[in-house]
DNA sequence: ATAATTATGTTGTTATAACCACATTTTTTA
DNA sequence: TAAAAAATGTGGTTATAACAACATAATTAT
């Protein structure tokens, strides 16, 4: 297998699981994996999914793109993260969304539409799958009502901050990188991406905040 | 029991379930009935809840109040809806939305947290009904993505076009009723009420829409 | 290292939404 | 049914974000 091992044993998706539980698991879900390179479309909006995608290596957006050719990113999903589970989930729901390959990524994808077949012989290991799959779920809303929060405000200035400072607060740190360009963060913030330029530089000048490229600093 | 069985038997989440399992789950989950008067505040952000709340009878809504008086609705959860679900399961996470009674309701509280209980002695009833957490916990997601894509455009007109269009769509016709008065509907689309009352009138003139009241009829 | 490309920043202009104050309509209450 | 309260609509003004066009910086390719 070209991945690691290790690595899924501690991942939340097989958390609590044996070792041989997952090899059940990974067997039954025929999971599989695939490579994209940087700025390949992996799912299309439009497309009915079976499967959900845990980001092996490298990163993925979550994004809109209507036809007048607006952007709208929902997310960025890191390595160890997933996307699409909930139109894996809810079969023939199809997806809203496109997920791009952000950079060259490795994605290893589990059938978990086939979790019907599951359900109907009951065990110890598809049980606690779909109690992680809950998790997942769960947490994936929590990301979600997140955004919310930051394409709430009004003002740009408003929603930089908003962002920022949830960043700050998720890696305790008010020294951080974020995982956008300036083109991605007003795609993910709803902004025009010079008008957010032009206020970064306003916030830097009021000497709230230092910015390199992705890296920020707050001075509040 | 003031609650009607059978609306439970047919709420998703206790589908594929037997009257028996019904009645073990509900004990299980210590479910308790409140009611709560219009505008009263069910729970308050920052709450830890272990519970998740089924809306029995009314409606409530699911909103963020700043410290400036500035609200942002994420939802209005109807009857047979749920809400706090992402909370109870992961437990400690502090609300960051205050769920509000949009009218008159009850609702039945389901203390979810005991989860991790029912993962240690697995059975079928708990498989079940984990199962339907996961499948309503998916829907909420689907649900969150519909709004983000209702908030994305940049000009009032746009975001009132994709609220409706999808609100037909789900009805499956172009006259309905939304579940906002005006204010609410602007504090949905993160909108100033004045400035949307205006546009709607624009709309009007124009031949897109009739508006009466929360009835809306498109013209397009 | 140089050129080409891409990302980011800057400036000015325009369109549009927020905001405010008030009019009108609708709903609630006495 | 009258009065009060709440919701909705309207007009004018101001603030601000979008937009466009270009400058500069950083990255990638040759």
């Amino acid at each position: 297998m070209p991945w690691d091992k290790n690595m899924l044993k501690d991942n939340i998706i097989f958390s609590g699981m044996m070792s041989e539980e997952i090899d059940l698991a990974l067997k039954e879900l025929s999971s599989v994996e695939k490579t994209y390179t940087k700025e390949s479309i992996i799912l299309r909006a439009g497309d009915i999914t079976d499967s959900l995608g845990l980001v092996i290596s490298g990163s993925v957006t979550i994004e809109s793109n209507d036809a007048w050719g607006n952007r709208t990113i929902l997310s960025n999903v890191a390595k160890g993260g997933f996307f699409a589970e909930t139109y894996a989930l809810l079969e023939n729901e199809p997806l809203l969304v496109d997920v791009r390959a952000n950079e060259n990524c490795r994605i290893l994808f589990f059938k978990v539409g086939s979790l019907k077949k599951l359900k109907s012989n009951m065990n110890l290991w598809s049980f606690k799958l779909i109690s992680n799959l809950l998790m997942i779920s769960a947490n994936k809303n929590l990301h979600l009502s997140g955004r919310s929060f930051h394409t709430s405000p009004k003002t740009i200035r408003g929603r930089v901050m908003a962002y920022l400072n949830s960043v700050s607060l998720k890696k305790g740190s008010n020294e951080f990188d974020i995982p956008f360009d300036r083109q991605q963060l007003a795609d993910y913030l709803n902004l025009e991406r010079s008008a957010l330029s032009k206020e970064l530089g306003k916030m830097k000048k009021d000497g709230l905040i230092e910015v390199r490229k992705n890296h920020f600093e707050l001075m509040f």
